[in-house]
DNA sequence: TTTAACATACTGACTGGTCAGTATGTTAAA
DNA sequence: TTTAACATACTGACCAGTCAGTATGTTAAA
């Protein structure tokens, strides 16, 4: 067979978006180690060569997925001075991400599910949860302290706005069939009105 | 063995709810039928008698899933006039359903995850977005019309209320570790913040 | 009223296919 | 010539679905 030598970072890289593909139109289960292996004309014996186990192909999957989004959502606010701004950014962000990149985003579902199987990938959505948590409060907060706008319980608005984000994820996952530049378009005065402006006295 | 003859309702009806406690603590794949049969001190061969296959299982467990849900929903706004206070209402149907019937709605990860292999699944799914799209939407014009509020686009809020409510579904199906009586307490706020009353001129 | 004939509601052993993981063979590169 | 990086062939556990048989109602005719 024509053996195509490369390095382990790029067939790491191979085996996860091949992993990617696959769970995204098969699910967990039911994607086969083959199936994976296929993808790029790779056997099975080379893809155990890089993982101990199907299972560690699926954590590797959501820590390449959970530090794509986190360094996704960092870099795009980094440079915004307004709380409100870096609100309206990151949830435009996550649209365009949704828009520009559905298979890697729809993986929610596949780690969200086994998380029952699996207390493992549970503890590791915790922390993705735990993660947003920080990035949305202290946003929430730096906009009470610049005056720009007040939340009355900053844990239910944090969870709230994390959801609606999540739901739209999870429902274009399914669908594909949701309008998001109309989304897009609207989510500064979304929220504009979850936090509305306060008047200068 | 001690045969406990039952009627084909009440055996549909455990069978059912064995099913979805099963397939909450393991997922629809790693549930087996023994699994299921087992809740109820049953066997493999009872299951098949009510079901021709572990799919039309998952599929009936969905349908009773739905009819639950559009029926509470239904239930819980038809006694309201105003559709600000319908859409709370709705709102918080939903999370007290969360609260009080944790199990019942956790299900959906396990239809939604299940939508990757099976395209009736998804269909299923789909005809259930259509059927929420219906209701919100129809309050929202009801609320325009009634010169409640003003929504500059209904598709998009449409889409977005409940991709807030599906997202806390499913955060607190995977964490159970929502505060969901503080969002409860800020649903009428929350919802008075997207939809803003007119000022009466 | 009884019982034979039938219908319904199961049981549980068995099968056949699937697939994660393993053992071992092969080759390109250093 | 060695070994990292594969390929191939195999194993064994697991499980959905089958089916022959059994137990338990139901009913109609004698």
């Amino acid at each position: 067979m024509a053996r195509r030598r490369e390095s382990a970072e790029v067939r790491k890289k191979q085996i996860i978006e091949a992993a990617m593909h696959c769970f995204q139109n098969k699910g967990y289960a039911k994607a086969t180690i083959d199936d994976i292996a296929g993808e790029y004309g790779l056997s099975k014996g080379s893809i155990y060569w890089y993982y101990p186990s199907k299972k560690d192909i699926l954590k590797d999957l959501f820590r390449y997925w959970m530090d794509e989004t986190l360094k996704g959502v960092y870099s795009e606010i980094s440079d915004l001075k307004s709380a409100r701004d870096k609100i309206v950014r990151m949830g435009e962000f996550f649209i365009r991400s949704l828009i520009d990149d559905l298979e890697l985003y729809s993986s929610m579902l596949v780690f969200w599910g086994s998380s029952y199987e699996d207390d493992f990938m549970r503890e590791r959505i915790m922390d993705l949860y735990a993660q947003y948590d920080e990035i949305v409060k202290s946003l929430l907060s730096q906009g009470e302290e610049n005056r720009e706008f007040i939340v009355p319980n900053k844990e239910v608005y944090c969870t709230l706005l994390i959801a609606m984000i999540e739901g739209l994820v999870i429902r274009h996952a399914v669908s594909k069939a949701l309008d998001l530049d109309s989304v897009l378009g609207e989510v500064r005065n979304i929220v504009g009105r979850v936090l509305p402006p306060l008047e200068k006295g």
